[in-house]
DNA sequence: GTTTACTGTAAACGGTGTAAACTATGATTC
DNA sequence: GAATCATAGTTTACACCGTTTACAGTAAAC
């Protein structure tokens, strides 16, 4: 039995706001050095070694609470959308993320093209965007019933990962016979994970950047396979609007 | 007129001797500070400033000679296959490009991933791994006559950009009737690009990188476009023999 | 031959991550 | 309740970083 001293709660809430200062910093002036994060505790940089071995490790928990709190973005902006129009609460969350990753190059490039930040999904499941957009995905199948491909069509050095119990397949909780959505859902994070760091470092034209070019192509290459084609002339203009709101 | 004097062989000599030693550093040690570039040439760090402003312009050179040295591997890599096989050139070079990244995470992040690197290919167009690609593309043009993609079906932002005389694709020297293949280009360039960095960056699990189930994947759907279909049996063991390459 | 412009130096400044030794204090044990 | 222990903070110090300044030597230009 593990009581939970006074000072426990304290050190908890301590850690908090160390990683909450961090990322405010990162945000507003993109740097999170110790001292500067010490300095707005009122405490001084060797203190933080009681809390991160390491500033490595601490930059490991920013990027940690900026993927929960992403995911958390992501979630609100599809719950503007209708309960019932699963499709609109996607797109809306794609939106979402490539707004924010525009608006926030440092912050996505802490997180998402870091060597020294591995897989979130690993770490923290629950609150990441990749378990996000997984429901996402799970929300549309449940209401249009897309195909789902037959692991036996597939690569079969591929179905074997996907078939394993200890997979990225069997991670995110899917039942046997739904283990194809995880490559739909694989295959569709590297179109918008391509298409948004593509931008975030302006290795585009910055026009083709500025109308979401590629961008809308990406969803719209990604309609089909989730059985959105008949929704395509209801969905575009939402696009359009959601694109508009930046 | 102006005249090269010898203090002028000797600057360019020292300044690509700086480059060089910069980029074995970040390669061999993940790290390029200007005093340990001018500890490997005898000279200080100061005496750096008379050759870029600041360390973020070294970094920006060394940027661009990895990504000339880059193209260069990928022609190499084309080179490898028969003259009149350019789809087997372009796959070659785009294993060769994924090999690289994953063997080279530290530099690949410095060029492909960074904020303060800009665009290459309107700095040095001649030599970047962009415009190598574009040439590889417009051989298998050359020979399969695939069909370009009309400007009139396109996203109209889309059509005016790639109309615009300064546009991107005026940039690559395409011909007016020829447009269409700067966007074929480029919707590859963002999958191989997210292919890539997401396996850079272990974004996906270990084993899809090992089994290149992604980037197969990736590859197979680009050859549709590229009107590679009928050749995919051929193709298919060729890429395979140069996965197991590495 | 003198002046000018360039390429290097040494010294220093404020900043960084990190280690070690030390201190106050809350938690635990007799 | 007093003594012990573990924890969370301090101060000091080290080696490194990018950068600036003032200065020296030397090739180039007049």
């Amino acid at each position: 039995m593990t009581v939970t001293t006074q000072r426990d709660l304290k050190r908890a809430d301590t850690l908090q706001r160390i990683v909450q200062s961090a990322r405010r910093l990162v945000t507003e002036h993109g740097e999170m050095s110790l001292r500067s994060v010490a300095r707005e505790l009122g405490m001084t940089a060797p203190a933080l070694y009681r809390y991160a071995a390491s500033h490595e490790e601490l930059v490991r928990m920013v990027a940690m609470a900026i993927d929960a709190d992403m995911s958390a973005r992501l979630v609100a902006a599809a719950d503007r959308q209708p309960a019932d129009d699963p499709a609109a609460r996607l797109i809306a969350a794609t939106v979402e993320f490539r707004r924010w990753a525009l608006e926030n190059r440092e912050e996505f490039s802490l997180v998402f093209t870091n060597v020294d930040v591995e897989c979130l999904d690993e770490v923290q499941p629950a609150a990441s965007c990749g378990t996000t957009f997984a429901a996402l995905i799970l929300e549309v199948w449940d209401k249009y019933r897309f195909p789902i491909p037959d692991l036996d069509d597939l690569d079969p050095h591929l179905a074997q990962i996907l078939r394993s119990p200890d997979g990225p397949a069997a991670a995110k909780g899917l039942p046997d016979d739904m283990r194809g959505l995880f490559w739909l859902l694989q295959r569709g994070w590297v179109t918008l994970y391509g298409t948004v760091a593509l931008e975030v470092y302006r290795h585009v034209d910055a026009r083709l950047v500025d109308q979401a070019v590629l961008f809308r192509a990406m969803i719209e290459d990604q309609v089909q396979p989730l059985g959105l084609t008949d929704d395509l002339p209801r969905l575009r203009p939402l696009l359009d609007s959601l694109l508009a709101e930046s």
